[in-house]
DNA sequence: GAGTGGTCTAGACCACTGG
DNA sequence: CAGTGGTCTAGACCACTCC
């Protein structure tokens, strides 16, 4: 009847939730709408309400208690760096990102990122170097590489206008639906420490992500070499207590 | 009828199923049963199918795809070291974890931790300082403060013979649904270079843990430093693409 | 006792995938 | 086309929390 939306009604309901609480109408802590609440106020059936509270519970945005409610989750929860883009994160932190790219060619990674990374070795790769800056200052070299079977004619793209993310997922309409990341400390190499402008030696936060589509096929293998003493991550999870 | 099993129905069904998986009968990328499928070879409604495997979704074990099926996760992204507790996390790298009690007292932790993990600076903590090795090589240096308020009588426990995690879960029954971490490099401090058995100015992998119950409130913050040429760690998340 | 989320039934229509 | 998961309705009984 009318409905000329087609974003499912427990996504919009999801949607609204969120936005009241972005806009402080709920503030960490407070309980949320029941679902019978939620029910008479949408009319919606209490499985939609459900599936609306879920999802802001997916997004750790919110929490249940049984017999209590479903709550905002604290402040905390919700800022987890990891796993968004280096642009995203610097925002994020109050900080002005900037790039400067340094190559693109189409080359085989070394062996070390290719074992870490369990790359095939056998595929061709564009690699995307870039130095990331904060502020103008230098804060993470990084190095993209990317399956060339997947991104025809990347080459041409001008990354010191453009994103990798806006590119990847709106030129070759990528659709990625799980990251993962390995992370070390290791002291800078002469290259790194050049770039970073540090000493030699001193330590870095070295970052190896691996971000999948959603048949858990990588489509960018990223080693990132952060300034240490300017730089720490953070992640979050529900401890995964499956069965025994 | 005869149900002398409490366990919900679409749990049974996902244990059923992650016992297929774990031993072999499914391996990465079969097909598992459908919805369909289950509700006729169990007698259950769709939602419980639904939900049977929604449960093994949550716990990485398997991913679904509109209109080809529910298919077994890719090893790798099930094996994720960062939220697991040291002997687990060593265990599963192959190595023999133990453990040496350097101190237990009731103490403030210095100004960084406090601020680094948000602690309320008026509550007391014991403080549990511990060397994890591995293979009896030193691998790391542990400094958990846990709120005095929600363990009384913690210094009586022998931490030589028992794990934290078990004191925590058994003898005072914390339930801890959310942990997070931040991940940081550093040069080591002179103490932790001697406790470690490295030099100096060596980089070091120091991560932030923070444990949190169901209500979100912190039950456990921990210190690790790590020989950041032994160890590195691993963590995986859904992009968090919630609505804009 | 009233309100909450946890679990479950028996249906339905749809969009997407694959042959 | 048949099969899959995605969404949804209108109910139900239960365990738990709080008063």
């Amino acid at each position: 009847m009318g409905n000329i939306d087609f974003t499912p009604r427990y996504i919009q309901i999801a949607q609204h939730l969120q936005a009241l609480i972005e806009n402080g109408a709920y503030k960490s802590g407070d309980r949320l709408p029941s679902e019978k609440e939620l029910m008479t106020q949408f009319g919606i059936s209490r499985i939609t309400a459900t599936a609306a509270l879920d999802e802001l519970v997916k997004a750790h945005l919110a929490y249940q208690q049984r017999g209590r409610g479903t709550f905002v989750a604290k402040a905390m929860i919700r800022n987890l760096s990891f796993f968004s883009s280096f642009t995203e994160d610097m925002r994020a932190r109050g900080l002005s990102p900037s790039s400067k790219l340094l190559s693109l060619d189409l080359t085989q990674p070394d062996q070390v990122t290719l074992e870490k990374l369990q790359m095939p070795a056998d595929a061709a790769y564009y690699r995307l170097v870039r130095l990331r800056l904060t502020n103008q200052e230098p804060a993470a070299l990084q190095y993209a590489y990317l399956p060339a079977l997947l991104y025809p004619g990347l080459d041409k793209v001008d990354f010191n206008q453009r994103y990798l993310y806006e590119v990847i997922r709106e030129d070759y309409g990528m659709k990625t639906t799980w990251s993962e990341a390995i992370v070390e400390a290791a002291p800078a190499t002469d290259e790194e420490a050049a770039h970073l402008e540090i000493s030699a030696g001193t330590p870095v936060l070295v970052i190896w992500h691996l971000t999948l589509d959603d048949e858990y096929t990588p489509v960018e293998y990223v080693r990132s070499v952060y300034q240490a003493d300017r730089f720490s991550f953070s992640t979050g999870r529900n401890p995964i207590q499956f069965y025994s």
